[in-house]
DNA sequence: ATGTCACAGTAACTGTGA
């Protein structure tokens, strides 16, 4: 008996900004899962009830005040495996649980690094490279099948960002950041699911700037978000897609959620 | 490219992070 499983993963900023189209997102796409990234609420005043209205019932939080924050909302049972920080200094930017069918599922907000590519001169690009260094460690010697999703903020390839010339000095395309991101994924064979259903070169962005004057029109876009799976459940995946029209929605997030679905 | 968002502290702004 096969069980289908839909996954979603958005970078929300600010999940109490975003009600509106959070919700519209449930109802129109109907995930059994969704993770979330920037909720940017501390777990008591996290929405659940609005989220359990839609038969979310299982949630896991793992927010603080003011910045970053995952959650995991699910229909179905999930149960928490671990919060990890892999920056070691107490930001909430990982949640991982487990399935019933044995699957994990881990929901990472890797730091965005700042301005300046130049750990000397900017510690926040420093701490990002020692966060995905410790990904790496702990990616190393994962012995379940996982499925790895999240905002990453590391456009890797060329066609990820809208001009290579002009982003690879710019945080989230240099060099260090997109060879980092190789290693990470070399350290477990992960399959890049965005790119096995749609391969390079083909445009496959996920975040889009807010200050452009048109997003759309200038589309200036970056592949930050990514969802990673372990290759024994590459059978497993059925298709993978961006929901770019929700960029467009009134009071949207600057990034568009990414829509995976399973079969077990 | 100083453009646009959200949040929090202090009271319509500023600072921070993105």
């Amino acid at each position: 008996m096969s069980q289908n499983l839909k996954i979603a993963s958005w970078n929300i900023n600010s999940v109490r900004a975003r009600l509106d189209i959070v919700t519209r997102f449930l109802t129109e796409e109907a995930p059994d899962i969704l993770c979330l990234q920037e909720t940017k609420v501390m777990n008591d005043a996290f929405p659940g009830g609005i989220f359990r209205q839609m038969g979310y019932n299982h949630q896991v939080l793992h927010g603080q005040p003011m910045h970053h924050g995952v959650a995991i909302v699910s229909k179905i049972p999930i149960r928490e495996d671990d919060r990890l920080d892999w920056q070691a200094n107490g930001e909430a930017r990982h949640v991982g649980v487990r399935l019933d069918n044995g699957v994990r599922l881990e929901n990472v907000y890797v730091p965005a690094g700042g301005e300046v590519p130049d750990h000397t001169v900017n510690p926040k690009f420093g701490q990002k490279l020692a966060f995905v260094e410790r990904m790496i460690e702990w990616s190393s010697k994962l012995d379940k099948p996982t499925i790895l999703t999240g905002d990453f903020n590391i456009a890797p390839l060329e066609c990820d960002v809208w001009s290579h010339k002009q982003l690879i000095d710019v945080v989230s395309h240099t060099e260090v950041e997109c060879e980092l991101l190789a290693r990470l994924q070399a350290s477990h064979n992960w399959v890049d699911i965005g790119r096995h259903f749609h391969p390079a070169p083909t445009r496959l962005y996920t975040w889009w700037s807010y200050r452009a004057r048109d997003w759309a029109a200038s589309d200036r876009g970056r592949r930050l978000d990514h969802m990673w799976i372990s290759p024994e459940l590459l059978d497993n995946a059925v298709s993978h897609r961006v929901a770019e029209p929700c960029r467009n929605w009134a009071r949207p997030s600057d990034h568009a959620p990414l829509v995976t679905e399973f079969r077990f």
